[in-house]
Parts: C-alpha cells; structure tokens; sequence
DNA sequence: CTGGGGATGGGGCCC
DNA sequence: TGGGCCCCATCCCCA
C-alpha cells in the first residue's frame, strides 16, 4: 500500500490499460483514484495561483482572479451557464464581473473550488452562503447549512416536547459534544465556543418550507426565468429553489411536531427545564441578533427581473430564495429560519414570532373577543350567551348551549367581564393551570381593570436572555 | 375517511 | 423602521 501510494505521488504508475498495470485489488484503485484527484486539483491549484493556463478573468468588487474555465464550469452552475453561452469561442479569455458578494467571500469560494476546503467562520458563513447561492454552488450551500445549523441550533419548529424535556446539561455542553457528521460538514469546523451544538436536539433546525413557499418560489422562478426553472441566466439575482427542496420537510413529520408542538406548550416544565429552556431562548435570541447583526453586508442585492423593466433592490434570505423589498421584512422573514419567539403569551406561554400573532392568539384563546356561540356557532349578545372558561381558554356559549351541555358548573363571566380577565395572566408562569390556579385568575380585581380590552393583553417582548 | 372550521404562520403593504 | 392590518395557506381537531 505504502509503494502504490508513492507510486501515485511520483506519478510512476502505469496508466490503466498499459502494459504493466499493475494487478492490484480493487480497493488499491480507489486509493489511487482519491489520490490522483487530490494531486491533479493540488496541480489545477498551484497553477491558479502561478495564473498558468488561465482563461477565465473574474473581477469581483474590482479585484481580478484568474481560474480555469474548466474549474469553474464544473464547480458553478452559474459559471455553467455563463460559459456554456460563449462555449464556441475558446481561445478568448472569459471575464466575469461580480459587484453582489465581496473579494474575500470570492477568495473563500475559490479556494474551496480548488481545494475542497471551506474556510467558514462565524463572521463570513452568511455571505458565503448568499454568494454560494449566486453562483448556484449547491454543495456550498450545504456545508454553510450544516455550519449554521451545528451553530444556531435553535429552531423552535422542532419538537417542543423535546426542547422542554431537555436536562439542564443539555444546554451547558459545548463544541466538545459536537456529534455532526464531519463527512457532511467536509472541512468546516464549529470555530469557536460562540457556536455551540447541543447533540440531544435533533439534527432539524431546517426551515419549514410549506407547500405554499414552494408554489410560490416556483411560481417565482416561472415568472423571473420562464425558460428554464433548473438555471438562471447571470442577469437574474432570485436563484433556483434548491434550498427549498433541502429544507423542506416531510409533511408527516410536520404533523408531527405541529401534535407534539401543542402538547409541549401545556407541558408542565420543573424548575431545571425551565432554565434550560430559558437558557435554550437566550442563545437562540443571542444569535439571531448576531445574525441580525450581518443583514446590511449580506443581502442586499440588486435584483434585476427579467419581466420588470425597472430594477428594483430587494433583499435576499440567505437561508432560501425569498427576497423581500424591504430589510424589516428580512427580518421578520428570518425568524422563521433561526427559530425567534419572542413574543410569549403570558397565559399559556405560548410563544410567538410576532406580536399581532400574539395579540391574535389572546383575543381568540383567551379572552373570547368572537361573539358567537363555540357549539352552535350563532352570534351571542351579552343577553343571550356568557363566557365559559376551560382552563386557560375562554370562549363563548349561548344560554340555551349553556343548559344543554350542562356547563353551568364551569366557571362564567358576564360578556362585559369577559375582556378583563387577562389582567390576572401575570400570575401564570409558564405552568398549564388546573384547580385552584385555573379559577384564581378568573377572579378579577376591578381596579386593575383596564378601559380598553385591547390593554388587557400584557405586551412583554422577551429578550430571551433576560426573560 | 372526509369535510368544516378554528388556530396558526407567513407575505405584502400601508401608516 | 416598527407596528399593524389584511389576506391566504396550512395544520389539526372534531363531528
């Protein structure tokens, strides 16, 4: 083994089908084939940097690489396309400008074009990705998903029973407990303790592509490149929807997590869970602010569309091929990637990524703001129905629904009290309430009534890592 | 098994 | 820029 390994590394070996071969087995050959790739991109490398046989000119921000058009070809979709238009022309150089995607990041891709090594960091793995993404790198793409996701490791789209039935230890180990597959990470490594893994967490903080966002981006790509929907010319910023198909889970495993989801919001947490779901909450606001932190270098890209004639600028997730108008709605949008909540329902601790959505929630789960009926579905005055409380959930019978289902015995309020009782949700602490505590907040002080229903819901946007 | 409806989440856009 | 509203899609429970 050692002498055919030599033999490969001095070249000396006869070429298949000479006469001489050498009658090795089979695994030999595989080595062989390793080796010899790695020699072969090792030279394709060392001429890149000498600028031996270099055809293809790319000027990046207004610094110039030089690559083999082969290289490039083989490694970019985007390149692909580029080349495959001036492929009759061979004997001219190819020159390519970029203005969406820095130098550095440039150098990074390069580098990994001709080594297969990814030099991620948490600082530039972002832009990688988004540049990644421009050039239709998909295996790129993938390795800064899998370092993202070994880093974030916070999406709250996971199973929530899980996550609050994590030990305390879960959350305190660190980059040592590291149990990514290093083969899909292929030479990037968690960097540094700012992006820890937590190995009892599922390997699933993907983003959860509904069918809608995957009509939609393929509607989108119909309408920006009717031509093709697997590649886009150059001019066209909004890139294939690969990243959907790789983010996309299975439906049934949706469903899933939504039951598990919904058991795990009542789920009576101990003192330890609690912390380590609050320290959970702290990392996950901690780095989507950092993440937040890198939008303005990152995203902003022109996107020229190829049916409106005027270009407009539009911000691009690095995460999937939404791009939106504005950074604010980015931002929004990303919650849905990194897993931020940070809006908690003070009654059931149900937490939500925007506070309209919380306010929605309230008003239909707590405060039975809908005047009608929940069993037979008719409008109810303060007359003809009253609130009935079932635990934490407040809705609306008639009388007559009343008598029927023998609800006399649960506790009610009048329709005009009906709206002040969250006023008495600060009490609740995470915890599902039953007995005692069920009925404790049900009665009100009225001076601690608020005019306005609207000001009964406690607004309190959790900075998770001071909840 | 299926359809209806409630709850939830996400995008667009106005203020 | 954030808040808020509207709209729509999806999930899930229940009859």
């Amino acid at each position: 083994m050692a002498m055919v390994t030599e033999m490969v590394a001095n070249r000396a070996y006869p070429a298949p089908g000479e006469p001489g071969q050498l009658q090795v087995p089979r695994w030999y050959h595989t080595d062989i084939t390793a080796d010899h790739q790695g020699y072969l991109l090792k030279q394709l490398d060392e001429q890149r940097r000498q600028e031996l046989f270099c055809d293809c000119n790319v000027l990046v921000e207004g610094r110039l690489f030089k690559a083999h058009r082969n290289v490039l070809f083989g490694s970019s979709g985007y390149f692909r396309m580029l080349l495959s238009h001036g492929a009759d022309d061979n004997t001219e150089p190819v020159n390519a400008s970029f203005e969406v995607f820095s130098p550095d990041t440039f150098t990074v891709i390069l580098d990994f074009i001709y080594s297969g090594k990814l030099d991620l960091s948490s600082h530039n793995v972002i832009e990688v990705m988004s540049a990644a993404s421009y050039l239709q790198m998909n295996n790129v793409i993938s390795y800064c998903k899998d370092f993202i996701k070994s880093s974030l490791e916070i999406s709250a789209k996971e199973d929530d029973v899980r996550y609050l039935s994590l030990s305390e230890n879960s959350y305190t180990q660190g980059v040592g407990d590291d149990n990514a597959d290093p083969e899909a990470a292929g030479s990037v490594s968690p960097p540094s303790a700012l992006w820890t893994h937590d190995s009892s967490r599922p390997q699933s903080s993907r983003y959860l592509a509904k069918d809608s966002d995957l009509k939609a981006a393929v509607l989108k790509q119909e309408l920006i490149s009717p031509q093709s929907s697997q590649q886009h010319s150059p001019e066209v910023e909004v890139l294939p929807d690969v990243e959907h198909l790789q983010f996309a889970q299975p439906l049934t495993e949706r469903r899933r997590r939504g039951a598990a989801k919904r058991k795990g919001y009542c789920t009576r947490s101990s003192t330890h869970e609690a912390l380590a779901i609050q320290e959970a909450q702290s990392q996950t606001a901690q780095k989507a602010n950092e993440l937040y932190a890198t939008l303005p270098t990152i995203v902003g890209v022109v996107g020229l569309f190829n049916k409106d004639p005027n270009p407009s600028m539009r911000f691009k997730c690095p995460f999937c091929t939404h791009t939106v108008k504005r950074k604010a709605d980015l931002k929004r949008h990303l919650r849905c990637h990194t897993g931020e909540r940070p809006y908690p329902c003070q009654a059931c601790n149900k937490r939500f990524t925007r506070l309209e959505h919380l306010r929605s929630h309230f008003e239909t789960i707590h405060q039975a703001r809908k005047l009608v009926c929940r069993k037979c579905k008719r409008r109810v005055t303060e007359l003809s129905g009253q609130v009935v409380c079932d635990g934490s959930r407040s809705y609306r019978m008639c009388t007559e629904c009343i008598q029927e289902t023998g609800c006399e015995n649960l506790p009610m309020e009048g329709l005009e009290e009906a709206s002040e009782e969250p006023a008495l949700l600060l009490g609740v602490d995470g915890e599902e309430e039953d007995g005692e505590a069920q009925r404790s907040w049900l009665v009100t002080d009225d001076d601690d009534l608020a005019e306005d229903s609207g000001a009964d819901l406690i607004i309190q946007e959790v900075d998770d890592s001071d909840e």
